[in-house]
DNA sequence: GCTCTTATGCTCTTTATGAGTATAATAGGA
DNA sequence: TCCTATTATACTCATAAAGAGCATAAGAGC
């Protein structure tokens, strides 16, 4: 039955596994990170390993020192000249999301929580449109689109540049980071796009990373701003106990777009995903709110139900 | 930088790849399968292969003649007991989803389009809900349940059982199909469940697959009825023209629960999908209808929009 | 008591969606 | 030819979900 082995040839590979674990630290989605922000953990796949998750969880406790909660596969990528600085050898990338809460601050400087919005300055809408989209991302791309041989080229390139980063009208869309990351790296706007160069900082404002792991980190947001969406994955992300704004800022970091205040509690509310502790806070600025607890049931049904969440419209 | 490479010991794993490649054969949702309908195309990834997509592409076209067009990757699996029969040494398998048209009959037996509900005969609620799950699944897994240790276990059992299923009146989930699976997979009543035992038919209708295939299907199938929301991606897998009655047998075909024709209607022509030709069709055994193409544009707006489609309630 | 700030309740409008009614246009047989 | 079965297509209705905004409550600080 099995056909495919032994053929005599050596055929296997390299395999890392890589994390991408993502916690709220003082409001801002963040990414833990080792060597100076420019790398995720990271470690090969081995063959003591139980299982690639076993593996990815005992390579970040060695390197970070954090457990690993709740984790999900997220892609493997195999681009040959992607992936590898030195890239001769064949390797593969198996990358997983996780998400946690980040106990401690983040005192020493090596494992650190990175904020993502520090990678993609872009893609912080909770304020509006950042002020470098326009200013220069839009000139960059445009100039982009212009070097293209013939016309075509050029209305595609701007086409595709105006729809993925929302300029002439179109609509800002949180969930495509990673096609707009994909888009700069081609429009080699990106430092990890020329290989072997100065490797310096970036063309554009926003701190790059070793090898492929922007694209890995762009992948991961892309996933969870689509998953919170129809999956209460907040939770992992979230105290025992919160208020709903507390929550609601939460969303709107992982998103990267503001969130109307009363619908979203009308949502979270009417999808019965908490409950009220009884408790109250009143370190909130103005008047005491009530505290929430995830209510226990979810985490069985967790796989069954939706989560929507309510967002400004323009 | 690099300092999880070379540490002397030799890492290197075995990796297939592997292809669930679907087209709709005579209004069946099928995939394209080797070795008397046991098998999917697949095999290892080379060192001359240059990217996984390639390597994939070249197995499928030398195993099963047919090219490969749109595809997507599904989910890299390493279980050490799940993915071999003969299981001893280490292996990856990433697989990959492919939509297509079958242009030719399947008239060779070996590879061979064969409906996926053929593997998984639960899962076609076109014309209501099978026998099979009342009259076999049902009371089968009732009695998985029983058998747990103490109480709560049989609560939980069940409570699990009838939530993914549909028992006691909850709804049907069409996109829980791979948890289905793994849940029978659990209780072993699935023939891949027992390992190295008489291979020969499940304890339940349905075909059974060689190792792990048939959970790799289950996520492809699962995948695909997700995705179908909302992503137009039922073009691949039609013809250049078609009625909107086609349109409707292919997603539901695909989502296995009949769709309300009007609403449907509805839907499609508000999201702007499609475009009459101009051409009618009259084998339609009624009222001749008009023929539609995919709008030209979708093609390149396709990752930026949606599309939903509805189903009748109960 | 006044002001600032956040919490919370409620209304209004628009859109999406599930469901059903009605009519049109063909084929085939009585 | 007329009747019937079958599919296509157009509309209407009711309800639910979602975006937006108004109003009031309840604290802190001055």
């Amino acid at each position: 039955m099995d056909m495919n082995r032994n053929t005599g040839k050596n055929h296997d590979v390299h395999v890392d596994l890589i994390a991408v674990l993502v916690a709220l630290v003082g409001g801002a989605p963040s990414v833990l990170t080792i060597r100076n922000e420019q790398m995720l953990p990271s470690g090969p796949f081995e063959v003591g390993h139980r299982s690639l998750q076993s593996g990815l969880r005992a390579w970040v406790e060695q390197q970070t020192g954090h457990p690993l909660g709740y984790i999900e596969q997220l892609y493997t990528f195999a681009d040959r000249d992607r992936m590898r600085s030195d890239g001769n050898d064949r390797a593969i990338s198996i990358s997983y999301l996780g998400l946690t809460q980040a106990e401690q601050e983040p005192a020493a400087s090596d494992p650190h929580w990175a904020s993502w919005y520090g990678y993609f300055p872009w893609e912080d809408h909770r304020t509006g449109a950042p002020a470098l989209l326009a200013e220069i991302l839009e000139p960059s791309l445009k100039h982009w689109a212009e070097s293209a041989e013939d016309r075509e080229g050029r209305a595609e390139r701007w086409q595709r540049a105006a729809s993925v980063f929302g300029f002439d009208g179109q609509p800002w869309n949180e969930e495509l980071t990673l096609q707009r990351y994909e888009l700069l790296y081609e429009a080699k706007l990106v430092a990890e796009a020329d290989h072997g160069n100065a490797k310096g900082e970036g063309t554009l404002p926003g701190l790059t990373m070793y090898a492929d792991h922007r694209r890995i980190l762009a992948t991961a947001i892309a996933r969870l701003r689509t998953k919170i969406k129809y999956r209460p994955v907040v939770f992992e992300l979230m105290p025992p106990q919160f208020t709903l704004l507390q929550l609601q800022r939460a969303v709107e970091a992982l998103s990267g777009r503001p969130a109307h205040k009363q619908n979203f509690r009308r949502l979270i509310e009417s999808q019965e995903l908490v409950e009220e502790t009884g408790a109250m806070t009143s370190d909130t600025g103005g008047r005491p709110a009530k505290l929430f607890r995830f209510r226990a049931a979810i985490h069985t049904e967790r796989t069954l139900m939706g989560t929507r969440l309510p967002v400004t419209r323009s």
